[in-house]
DNA sequence: CACCAGGCAAGTA
DNA sequence: TACTTGCATGGT
């Protein structure tokens, strides 16, 4: 079976037995980038916890209202997101990027993905992960975002070795499937839906809600 | 009690 | 390039 069939097996076998995710969660694009810094390493749970926080203290939105906000008032609206000096001193980056950019979230986009994706890494607090995150879910760029799970999951599957970087593991899928952000949106949502709620609960297989054709058959692992 | 969650930057070798 | 460490809350 070659990769491109089994890249696409899984996807369908994911989406038929999870449904669609309907990512990002998130009211707006300025939100869901401010989303995708306070979910850094920690779970969207207490995401929502912080999130909620700025929203009640009229902060979130727009850019400029957070930007006015002190730090130190900041830190401790998004104290439930965990590492919040951190990830104050972050979304105080993000914000800047905005007003950069007129607060215009078009203008900000207004760019070749490469160019944008530089641009983006260049902000304090913003890595591969997120940038690629803010590309594909905010901006509907063709972009595979790479996770935590994504990357174990296709170390189980055989797809690539366990020391596979971001790159790599990101050029294993957008080489094998066509360049459709919508596709993309879904299929990492699905993953990590997967290794959220699957995963590293009970053995996947004979429990595997994917069920007979398993990609997992040696287990969750760790 | 230990361990982990939709990372990242900065420092070291 | 490839490690290591600090950052911190909340759930299991």
């Amino acid at each position: 079976m070659s990769v491109v069939d089994t890249l696409q097996e899984v996807y369908g076998r994911l989406l038929a037995r999870f449904g669609p995710q309907h990512w990002w969660p998130g009211d707006s694009g300025w939100e869901m980038m401010v989303g995708a810094v306070l979910t850094q390493a920690v779970r969207w749970s207490n995401v929502e916890r912080a999130i909620a926080n700025l929203k009640s203290s009229g902060v979130l939105s727009p850019p400029p209202a957070l930007r006015r906000l002190p730090p130190e008032e900041l830190a401790r609206l998004i104290r439930p997101a965990g590492y919040y000096n951190v990830k104050a001193r972050k979304l105080k980056a993000l914000a800047q990027l905005m007003g950069d950019a007129g607060d215009d979230l078009a203008r900000l986009f207004n760019e070749y993905t490469d160019g944008l994706r530089r641009r983006l890494l260049g902000v304090y607090g913003v890595g591969e992960e997120t940038a690629d995150s803010i590309l594909l879910y905010a901006a509907s760029r063709p972009v595979f975002v790479i996770d935590a799970y994504t990357s174990r999951i296709m170390g189980r599957m055989g797809l690539a070795p366990p020391t596979a970087s971001y790159s790599e593991l990101q050029r294993l899928f957008m080489d094998h499937l066509p360049p459709d952000a919508a596709l993309y949106n879904e299929y990492h949502a699905l993953l990590v839906h997967l290794g959220k709620n699957t995963c590293r609960k009970t053995p996947l297989c004979p429990t595997c809600p994917l069920n007979t054709t398993c990609p997992f058959p040696e287990g969750p692992g760790r």
